[in-house]
DNA sequence: CAGGATCCCGCTAGATACTG
DNA sequence: CAGTATCTAGCGGGATCCTG
């Protein structure tokens, strides 16, 4: 009998790997940008035209809470909430409290967030390139094995 | 009474972001790289180094289905099938079947996937330049809170 | 060797209701 | 206005067994 079975090695392999790739930046950086409302949220306050990745020039602005809700129409409140606490808590984004009656509550990038946003531009010259080749091709091969 | 309540106009409202956001480049490209084993299947085959990412140099290579299978450790049959036939249906990557005894079959990249794999260099980069800032303040942060 | 078919479980997004 | 709290259903993904 071995000290270890081949399923108990293979499970450690695994595991071992598993670790790995949770510390790898690159995954920890894809699995940040690529949650359905980061890169909107980032868009919508890196340039100020009238929707998110319309341009890339123009200032950055600030946002209240309500204005993003409204921008990013389809985002539950939940759902906002949570990406815009991750964002701050990345360093990606600022939130500031100004104590008015009722409370003003803005967001805004910091340069951090804007430095992430130009790797996300990168990704949008790419799919904007060459996502409709990618969907010819699917649709090829739809026909293929259909 | 009106013809549409609030409610319903809301829901339209999301219905109609949702199918825009579902038919952005952008969007469509993230869903497919951010998949967990897309960027590995992808840096594996782009490259001859002996880790997926070691550098971005060196000729693009073929493999076999259980040498990626071994590269990629911890990585289901179920997953890695299934991530191969949608790089594949995408004309992100080629599969080459030769019929000896047992069947051999070999991935590779197309020039596609290789122009995708520049795109994620730069995902790679910026991970590697700022992520240890971004683990900074996600730690500051919750010192704060705490 | 290179998968296909199935069962099953955990996580998470979404809807709803409530609050300082 | 800008959130918090709770509950639930759906599905992505792993484990397992089977095949040309």
């Amino acid at each position: 009998m071995p000290t270890s079975t081949a399923a108990q090695k293979r499970a450690q392999a695994k595991d071992e790997y598993d670790s790995f790739l949770a510390q790898c930046p690159s995954r920890q950086l894809l699995d940040r940008i690529s949650d359905k409302w980061v890169a909107l949220i980032l868009a919508a306050l890196g340039s100020d035209g009238p929707h998110p990745g319309d341009g890339y020039v123009g200032e950055p602005r600030s946002m209240r809470y309500s204005e993003l809700s409204r921008r990013l129409a389809g985002v539950s409140q939940k759902m906002l909430t949570q990406t815009l606490r991750a964002l701050e808590r990345d360093g990606l984004i600022t939130r500031t409290v100004t104590p008015t009656v009722p409370v003003t509550v803005t967001y805004g990038p910091t340069d951090l967030g804007l430095s992430l946003q130009q790797v996300m531009w990168g990704v949008k010259v790419w799919a904007e390139a060459h996502m409709d080749e990618v969907l010819a091709n699917r649709k090829e091969y739809d026909n293929r094995v259909s």
